[in-house]
DNA sequence: CCTACCGATCGGTAGG
DNA sequence: CCTACCGATCGGTAGG
């Protein structure tokens, strides 16, 4: 029974998930989600407390999923442009496999109240570090040129996190070939990559 | 009178601005945008006749704004990769002098009906067309190398929409600095950057 | 998980 | 631009 009431609660975030990325939290209605899993208006509040629960269950765990595919690509001794490159692999993986939650995470965290909008912050925060830590380590390797630490970093998170917005699971590209022509074109640029 | 009435319209499309930007167009209710005016409730609606009107407002001009700088550049006689930089420069300088409508034009359109979704979305398309003919030309006189059109164009474009993300008016960057930044890095990455 | 319902708020209107 | 108000929909609850 606790399996049964697991899968189910699997089922509502996914639910919730699609139409949040699709028309935003504050468009999306309690009873749109309960349309979605065919039952009655109201039926949802045996599951969860309120609306914004299930949003802080999809951007928390997402938040997770970023960290945790990181921190052993960054533990390993691999030198830093490796660990980039893989890092940045990772992340366009979590991307398009699961583009929905990916868009609710980027734009739909300012719909939390407070405490929870402020903890989101700080995850995001640290992940961003970890990101930058990796750039700081290419910059001093020698590996990039003498550039802007901190504005590299956001350049190449936006890139990541702007893919959710075309990518389509039955188009041509898969996952990897994303990953791969993205490192490339940040790394070597446009006038160097293709080369 | 009718000068005054423009100068009120342009109030009201300020604060909508800033409040679609904000909290975005579903969370943001007509009472919220009368109390930033000062007015009282109900009394927006001598000059607007829907609340949807003030987002088409919006994202219209914004539109009419990116196209407009761009045109001149392109039907110039400079190299191609120098109008791609000046078209780079001309948009990072519309998304940061006007960051909140930016950030409505690139996120709140999904919540416009048809037929105005539809028509916004053909002035994008053609807007990225632009941008893109200027990539294939980079692409084929050489300065670029034999990289994917369409990707590149795309990611020209994330990195400029998500300024809007993170820019400070009183932040250490002025635009131009900034479109010279990313122009920098976008072309010669991260790697060729900075030497 | 369903039925029936709550108070609050929503976008929008009429009449001045 | 204000006052007073409309029907619809919202998130959430009680009781079964």
């Amino acid at each position: 029974m606790a399996e049964a009431t697991l899968q189910r609660r699997e089922q509502v975030l996914t639910a919730a998930e699609l139409l949040f990325a699709r028309r935003g939290f504050a468009a999306t209605s309690v009873a749109d989600i309960e349309d979605a899993l065919g039952t009655q208006a109201g039926s949802l509040y045996s599951l969860i407390d309120t609306k914004e629960d299930l949003l802080w269950e999809i951007v928390d765990s997402a938040a997770t999923r970023y960290t945790n595919a990181a921190k052993p690509i960054i533990e390993s001794d691999l030198p830093p442009v490796e660990k980039l490159s893989r890092v940045i692999a990772a992340h366009v993986r979590e991307n398009t496999t699961g583009a929905a939650s990916a868009s609710v995470y980027s734009t739909q965290w300012r719909h939390l109240a407070e405490p929870r909008r402020s903890e989101f912050l700080a995850r995001r925060r640290a992940y961003v570090k970890l990101l930058r830590g990796l750039v700081r380590d290419c910059i001093q390797d020698g590996t990039f040129g003498n550039i802007d630490e901190k504005f590299a970093t956001l350049l190449i998170l936006s890139s990541m996190n702007w893919i959710y917005q075309w990518y389509r699971p039955d188009g041509p590209m898969t996952p990897e070939d994303i990953a791969q022509k993205l490192t490339s074109l940040l790394f070597d640029g446009l006038c160097g990559a293709g080369r």
